[in-house]
DNA sequence: AATGAATGAGAATTCATTCAT
DNA sequence: CATGAATGAATTCTCATTCAT
C-alpha cells in the first residue's frame, strides 16, 4: 500500500518536471506559467505545491538539480571504466556529446538555465554535486598517472578537455551544425586528448 | 541644441541600460521589475517606455544586440588585423578572454542570456549579426589560405578554436579559476592554432 | 471499552480547543488555519472534521459557546448563592474578575471575538444563553426585593453593575494596570452596590 | 494642479475607507475581500493598492487608527473644557455617549476590532494614542485637584469612570437596550462623578 | 520629452474540505 | 474513528502599460 503510494507519487512528481521541461524550452522559463505546468502535467494545483512547495521556481531548480545529477553520474561512471589518461579523456568527451544527443531537451535546460535565473535556489545542491564531480576526476587523474595533465593548470586543462565538445554541442541543439554528433566526437575526443596529453612535445609559439 | 537634447537622449538611454544590467545580474531578468528599472536609473516610467517602447523586454534585448555588435565588431577587427591563420587564431582567442575581462557584467550577461529567454526578440537582428560574422570569418579564413582549417568541417573548427577560451571565460566569470587570464590566454590561444593547423600532421588514434 | 472511547473522544475534543485557543490569541482566528490547529492539538485533519463537522469556524464557535455558558454557570451559581442585593451584587463583581484570573486565555478570547466575527454561527445558542442569564438574574432580583436597582432602568443598572469591572478585567488583561485584582474587586464590588443600591438617596445634581 | 490631485487622491482614499467599514460591519474584517472593497469604493485594485500598501489589513489598521484618533481628540478637548473635576466627569461620560451615537459604525467598528485582530499592525501608532491620552487626561486631573480621584488608583478610577458607559455603549449599538442614550448618558455621568469623587464619604461595607 | 497616478489583466498561492484507505 | 494526499475555488497581489498633464 504504501509502496504503491509513493510510486504513485513519484510519477506524479516525474509528470510535473517533464511537462515543465517541455513548457521551459518551448516559450522559456518566465513565461511559462504554474497553469501551463498544472494543465500539461494533468495534476491539480494543490498538488503540483504538495510536491514542489516552491512553485514554478521550484521545479525550475529541481529539474535542474536532478537533471545536473543525472548526467554526472553518467560522466564518472564512464571515466572510471578507463585506466589510461588518454582513452579516459576522449572516452569521455564521447559521453558528453552521447549525453546530449540522447537527452536533447533536458541539455538545451541545463545549458541556458544554469547561472543567473536559478541562482539562490540551486547553490548549496549545485556546489555539493561540483565538488564531488571535481574531487572524483582529480583522484581519477592521479591514479591514471596524469596529475598534471600536459602540465596545464586544472582550470585551462578543463577547457581543453570539455570545451570544444561543449561549444559543439550548444550550436548542434542550436541546429547550426552540419556534421554529425558521431564524426564530431571522433575529431574532438581526438583533439582533447592531442592537447591535454601532447603538452611535453615542443608547440611552435604562436603570436 | 538639438545634439544637446540628443546627447541627454543617449545618456538617459545608457543610464537605463546600465541600471538593467547590474539588475538582470543581480536578480534575474524575470525578477528585475520596471520599477526597480526605473529607480535605479533615475528615469521616470513614462521616460522608460519612452526610450524603449518594448519596456523591460525591449531593455533586455537592446541590451543584448548592443553588447553583442559590440564583441564582435571587435573580434573582426582584431581578425582583420592578422594576414596568417595562426596569428589570427590566436589574436582572437586572446581578444575574447581579455573582453571578458573588461566586460564582466556585459559577458555574463550575453553568455546567461542568449538561446531562450530572449527568443523572439532578438532573432531577426541576432541572425543578421551571425551572418555577418560567419561571412567575414569565412572570408578571412579564405584569405589567409586557411578555408578549410586543418582540413575539419568549419563547425568542429569552430569549436576548437573559441571553445575552450569560451569554457574557460564562464568558469572565470564565476569565480571558479585560479589561473590568470593573461596565463589562460597564452595557453589556450597556443593550444587553438595547433589545434587547427596540426590536423593535418598524423596524430594518434585514441580509444 | 464505550467509555473509554468516550473518554479518549472527549480528550482529543479538548485536545483540539486548547490548541486553537491558544492559536486564535496568538495570531487572530483569521490568522489561524485548520493546519496550523492540526499541527498543534497533534491530530489528523480528518479527524479534526469529525470532531467539528464545521471545520475552524466550528472550533471558534464551540470555544465561544462552551466558555461563555461556563462563565454564565459560575455566575448565577455566585448570584444563587446570596440572599441579598448588596451581596449578591458584590459577590458578582468578585466573581467576573475572579474568573477573569482564573481563566485569561479564555476571557481574552471571549472579550474579543464576541459580535462580529462569529456572528451567524452562534446568534441561536447565544440568544439561549443570553436569556436565561437575564431571566435568572431577574428573578433573583425580584427575590430579593430589589426589582428595580436603585430605581435604575435594568441597562443602566447592568451597566453599573458589571461595566467597571468588565473595563478593568480589559486592560488587567492587556497589562496596562499596577492595582491587583484583588483589590480592584474590593473597591469595584463596593462602588457597584453603592451606585446601584443608594440611588434612592438625594445626589448632588452635576453638570 | 497639485493641490487639486491631492484632494482627489485624498477623496479616494476616504472613498476607501468608508466602503471598508460599512463590509467589515456587514460581514466581518474576514469575510470581507479585497474586491469587495474594490467593488463598493469603485477604485482599481491597483489604485487600493497604491493607498493602502497592506491591502485589507492596512485598510482596517488606518480605519481603526484613524477612528480611534478622531474619538480620542474630541475626547480631549471635551475634558479640556472643563476646570472641575465633577464636571469634566461628567462631562466626558457624555462626550462618549454621544460620540457613539453619532458614530454609530464607527463605535461598533473600534469596540470590535481592537485587541487581536489588527494586533501587530496598529501596535506601535496605537501605544502613541493611549500614551498622549494617558498623559493628557492625567495632567487635567492634576491641575483641577483631583490628583487621585476619589483615593482611587487611576486604574480603577478610569473603570469607574468610563466602564458603564461603555458597557452601556456596546449593548445599546447591539441593539440591547430600552433606556435613550440621553437619559442613560444623565444616570451613568451622575453616577460617574458620584463613585469617583464620593469616596471621602463613608461608604458601607460589603459582604 | 518627462512625469507618475491609475488601471486591471493575469499570476501565484493558500487553505478549507473531501474521501479512499 | 483516524489518516493525509489530493482537490480547486477563491483570494491576494504584482506589475507592465497607458495617458492626461
Amino acid at each position: 500500500m504504501t509502496s504503491v503510494r509513493l510510486l504513485q507519487t513519484r510519477a506524479r512528481r516525474r509528470d510535473i518536471l517533464d511537462a515543465a521541461l517541455v513548457l521551459f524550452l518551448d516559450r522559456g522559463v518566465s513565461q511559462t506559467t504554474v497553469e501551463d505546468i498544472r494543465a500539461k502535467s494533468g495534476v491539480s494545483v494543490g498538488s503540483l505545491y504538495h510536491h514542489f512547495p516552491g512553485g514554478k521556481d521550484g521545479v525550475a531548480a529541481a529539474l535542474y538539480l536532478e537533471t545536473i545529477a543525472e548526467y554526472q553520474a553518467g560522466f564518472l561512471a564512464e571515466l572510471h571504466r578507463h585506466r589510461q589518461a588518454a582513452t579516459g579523456i576522449s572516452a569521455t568527451v564521447r559521453y558528453h556529446l552521447r549525453w546530449v544527443e540522447s537527452h536533447r531537451d533536458a541539455a538545451r535546460y541545463l545549458f541556458n538555465y544554469g547561472d543567473l535565473e536559478l541562482r539562490g535556489r540551486t547553490d548549496e545542491a549545485l556546489a555539493q554535486l561540483n565538488a564531488r564531480l571535481v574531487s572524483e576526476v582529480r583522484n581519477w587523474a592521479a591514479n591514471v598517472g596524469a596529475g598534471k595533465l600536459g602540465d596545464l593548470p586544472t582550470d585551462v586543462a578543463t577547457a581543453l578537455w570539455l570545451g570544444p565538445a561543449q561549444q559543439f554541442a550548444r550550436r548542434w541543439l542550436a541546429g547550426g551544425t552540419t556534421t554529425s554528433l558521431d564524426r564530431a566526437a571522433s575529431l574532438l575526443s581526438a583533439a582533447a586528448s592531442a592537447a591535454l596529453l601532447a603538452a611535453s612535445r615542443p608547440r611552435p609559439t604562436v603570436d
